[in-house]
DNA sequence: ACTCTATTCAACCAACTAGTTGACAAAGCC
DNA sequence: GGCTTTGTCAACTAGTTGGTTGAATAGAGT
């Protein structure tokens, strides 16, 4: 499973582990009261919170025999700027694509989705 | 595997299947093209691009037989959609939790750990 | 028709995943 | 000290994944 981006990935595949994850943002929680909500077994979530914790996306803190999670924002951006290289680059190409096919002929750019120059 | 938003994450948890995005990014291509830098055969590549397929981030057109795939880029938008909503609300409540901890004690604002939850 | 290229389908395998139960450590409560 | 709460570790299981090879389909090139 070598790198970050693939255990963020990885770890963000599961429905539970992002329910976790919307959970927390909204405050710090302890295992027990993450488990609360599910059917699962409190191991079944520890072992869910260990994922997101390798993956970077959880901490946990010491309170007694208590483990508060918390949620680590930064690795979020980890993710956002892989997508977003791709997904401009890819948009990009597709603008200049249309451009080119405009030129060439107004007729032939039928590149099926949405055409842009509304104005007729 | 359920939702179209696991089925995007679990995609892209694949370094290889990120690394054929990337590749699609620039232009589409087919899949014997996409599969030649790879040590694997083309199989492999053929199931990796299936993945990808079903979870909408890319699609196969027809070129005798040839399947020229390309990249669609709206996909990532349900997946920013998603990251955006909880890195903000955590940012938000970070922000918050900080002006708090400055307002009470200057020398305590060192947060990492804070003690009641906001459990319901 | 024969062959070559491009792609997928099918069966199989090793490694991993998400869950289980049971045992255990660690820290508070009585 | 003994019990309870909180969490993790270990062993097991069923199902999935990423890869393999071999066969099948589909369309050109000759």
């Amino acid at each position: 499973m070598s790198d970050q981006l693939s255990r963020v990935f990885s770890a963000l595949a599961d429905p539970t582990r992002r329910d976790l994850v919307a959970r927390l943002a909204v405050g710090d929680a302890t295992v027990s009261q993450l488990a609360a909500p599910y059917a699962v077994s409190v191991q079944a979530v520890s072992k869910h919170l260990k994922v997101l914790e390798e993956a970077g996306l959880v901490s946990k803190g010491r309170d007694a025999q208590r483990r508060p999670v918390h949620l680590e924002a930064e690795v979020f951006d980890l993710m956002t700027k892989w997508i977003e290289r791709y997904r401009q680059q890819a948009e990009a190409r597709y603008q200049r694509l249309d451009a080119v096919l405009a030129e060439m002929d107004p007729d032939q750019s039928d590149r099926q989705r949405h055409a842009e120059g509304t104005a007729s």
